[in-house]
DNA sequence: ACCTGAACACCGTTCAAGT
DNA sequence: ACCTGAACACCGTTCAAGT
């Protein structure tokens, strides 16, 4: 979304909002290092200071930034869930994470950096753990016998798949290439640790 | 700003090294953060301009670390390999794997941090290929038929589970039990992608 | 109540100058 | 050849003061 209009009227309260939304803008134009108080302070158009009548500190703004984060994939994985038939859900939410990974590769890359104290912001906690749940549950009916190992299991897969190929540590695998090999893996994995072979 | 210790003989040509040490225990000691090229400088005990005559700037002294980041693991997992009998080989690795994250899960953020342009610095490349390569060589074992999808697949999978752990993203799983947990995946993974129940 | 201006204690990096 | 001292252009954060 862009400004043209010099619209600053943030002294009515949604200063946060608006700082939110920048730091996202920010965050995904220029990654992580881009994302400064300062510079956050400069777009919104208001002085240095002002950010920390909102926010405690950088990190408190940036766990708002990541919570963010997890409700567009929360939205994104439920999306793909709901749309299509019971026993092709997990596939359709494995390719629609890693899909949202390679989307928002910055973004994605914040909301699981340990950097951020994912334990101690409340808000943030809850959303990622949202987001665990919807596909944790998607993967258990995978595996009826051993639903806990096979959400850790799918979790680590999709998530371990979702990084190597953001950090271009697969050998030969580009984005383009990137789509194909993502359904190639996660049938495979259904496939394998998906309930012994009945439908 | 006395030194009190007069070890300082780096006139000599190993002030390269030595910032390399000063800063893997940096890293070790308080994460990403808390290596600076100041206070790096500080440690060795040279001035703030010293450490620009071995590193162009601080983004090649953190693929210095990494690089010996990458040795240190690819030693770890070998030596994993070769204790152990051929069939035992993906199971050992993979643990020593997650164990090595574990141990050392600042440094291994780092070595799979997007942030250090792995793609760029060549001993860097060259010295996180030969880990995968590594793995991949025993992972591909395991299934003859997809070699390749084989290797990816078990590459996400330690990877994604180390991540998961260190980010304490794996409800009521903490260094305590990870060892457990560890062991029992990697077994349900050599299972479930191995070659069909022969041995 | 919300924001500004100025200040403080830091950074990474450069460069002339020392030895 | 290798290092220092001082400087530059930045940070994140605080705080008295403005409206």
């Amino acid at each position: 979304m862009s400004t043209s209009e010099p619209s600053d009227r943030y002294h009515h309260g949604d200063l946060r909002r608006a700082l939110v939304e920048a730091a996202l803008e920010l965050l995904l134009e220029g990654g992580t290092e881009a994302l400064g108080m300062r510079e956050l302070a400069r777009r919104v158009g208001v002085s240095a200071a002002a950010p920390y009548r909102h926010f405690r500190d950088k990190q408190a703004l940036i766990q708002a930034v990541a919570a963010a984060g997890f409700a567009l994939f929360l939205e994104a994985i439920e999306g793909a869930k709901a749309s299509v038939a019971t026993d092709e859900q997990f596939g359709a939410m494995a390719e629609a994470y890693v899909q949202f990974a390679l989307r928002y590769p910055r973004l994605y890359k914040l909301m699981f950096s340990s950097e951020l104290g994912k334990f101690e912001d409340k808000d943030l906690r809850r959303a990622a753990d949202a987001a665990y749940e919807s596909l944790a549950v998607a993967a258990a009916k995978q595996d009826p016998e051993a639903p806990g190992e096979a959400a850790i299991s799918a979790w680590a897969f999709v998530h371990g798949l979702s990084m190597l190929l953001l950090d271009e540590q697969l050998l030969g695998v580009s984005a383009a290439n990137a789509e194909t090999l993502v359904r190639k893996l996660t049938r495979r994995h259904a496939r394998r640790f998906g309930k012994p072979p009945t439908a």
